[in-house]
DNA sequence: TGCGCCACCTTACGATGTATGGCTACCTTA
DNA sequence: TAAGGTAGCCATACATCGTAAGGTGGCGCA
């Protein structure tokens, strides 16, 4: 702050501030004074480097999904020598995409209400695709791949119902013995479910699953599935 | 219009008519001074019977999801001698309440990003698991089925970079040769698979994807995974 | 020296959600 | 029947949003 010699304005540095903006306080955080503010600049100014807050939008899907182009191609390459099966190889990008999604929580449901697809998400389908085709799966069967792959990338990362989608009354409050019972007739199997599944910590909502593993497991599933419909096909 | 007698505001005429709103012109456009113009009242009025927005938005996925419990139900009963594999139970109850998702394509994106889990969504997890459960699925394998069924049903139905995510300009432009083929040599694999999937009508962004087709493929790939999964984990 | 342009700013408009408080018509109760 | 409360609706106002229109200062180039 000594030295505060504020930098000139970029599309570049807009980018940035929304983006660390959207990262620590969700999305609806980014607003156009907001970012000029970070920058120390008023909001008009920021019309002089991008056409309008959609295209601000536009910007930061890019950016996000360039960074899971990046991550999923580098994950790939370096696994690339310790196996020939193409569901490795998918699996490392698919895992490697989701980490990027994780790490900016608002992306899969911006992402999701875009119209134009990125260049950077086409060259992630394209890696895939080529492994897959590789792999002898038919055009088809990748083509109904890529479909359920980028369905569970975005999907997978979103998940409903978590307190972390606001209302933080909702944290941690307890179920009285009362509603467990009622909650426990009603719901008998979801309750034994969640008996079972229940090992240390409590939390009656589905908060106490365990996504990452659970997103492995559908991944793998999937894949298994694709190879399986690719050796029966031919 | 002729005898435009103003019938009481309730909560349930609140909820109608941003329904029927969001429907017609999308989820945007339902305003509280939208809606009470629907209404014939003023915007104000509407805080006696819901308490904010929030809550409105609540009703609305509330609604939504009683409405695929519903349709879920109705379908899995009428189909319920046809069969006695788990799996088509779940498929039905699946499809339906996709279908009811198609219907409101505003609704998955909504019902994703709130927090509470409505109890009509508890009704249906309770249904597809029970189904799971006397299929022979054990409860942790059924866990995750669970999760990835509701991520499937909600997911496919937003379908990214649709053209139905505003941007008219889009629709419908054709692209010229040279980027066609500046596309195929960036993206070979993606080309031929285009090539090789396309029949008829063409349109060089995902939309010539059969999205119906696509989910019951996947759907089917699911739950033959679980079912094998079931079967080799006892 | 002067012209023009470019980055930034100021002001203003219409939209949004909603807090506050007033009005009217009815229902209850003495 | 008169008094008082209340439920339902409305008008006004405020903060915040995206952004259109136009002003201002300093720099590069003629």
């Amino acid at each position: 702050m000594a030295t505060a010699e504020r930098q000139p304005v970029t599309r570049d540095r807009v980018l940035e501030a929304a983006m660390s903006i959207a990262d620590a306080e969700g999305l609806p955080a980014v607003s156009m004074r907001r970012v000029a503010t970070e920058l120390q600049v008023e909001a008009m100014s920021l019309y002089h480097h991008i056409a309008n807050k959609d295209a601000l939008l536009d910007g930061l899907v890019e950016r996000v999904v360039a960074q899971a182009l990046d991550q999923s191609t580098a994950a790939a390459e370096k696994a690339s020598s310790t196996s020939d099966d193409w569901r490795d190889d998918v699996r490392t990008r698919s895992l490697a995409a989701r980490r990027v999604m994780l790490q900016h929580p608002w992306a899969p449901a911006l992402i999701t209400s875009r119209s134009t697809i990125p260049l950077a998400v086409q060259s992630m389908f394209e890696a895939v695709l080529a492994a897959m085709i590789r792999g002898g799966v038919s055009y088809r069967t990748a083509h109904r791949g890529l479909h359920a792959l980028s369905s569970m990338v975005l999907g997978f990362a979103q998940e409903p119902f978590s307190s972390s989608n606001g209302d933080p009354t909702m944290e941690g409050v307890e179920m009285s013995d009362d509603l467990v019972a009622q909650f426990a007739e009603q719901f008998p199997y979801t309750s034994a479910m969640v008996a079972a599944e229940l090992h240390a910590d409590g939390d009656p909502t589905l908060g106490w699953c365990d996504s990452q593993t659970e997103f492995e497991f559908t991944l793998g599933l999937l894949l298994d599935g694709l190879d399986r419909a690719a050796r029966t096909e031919d």
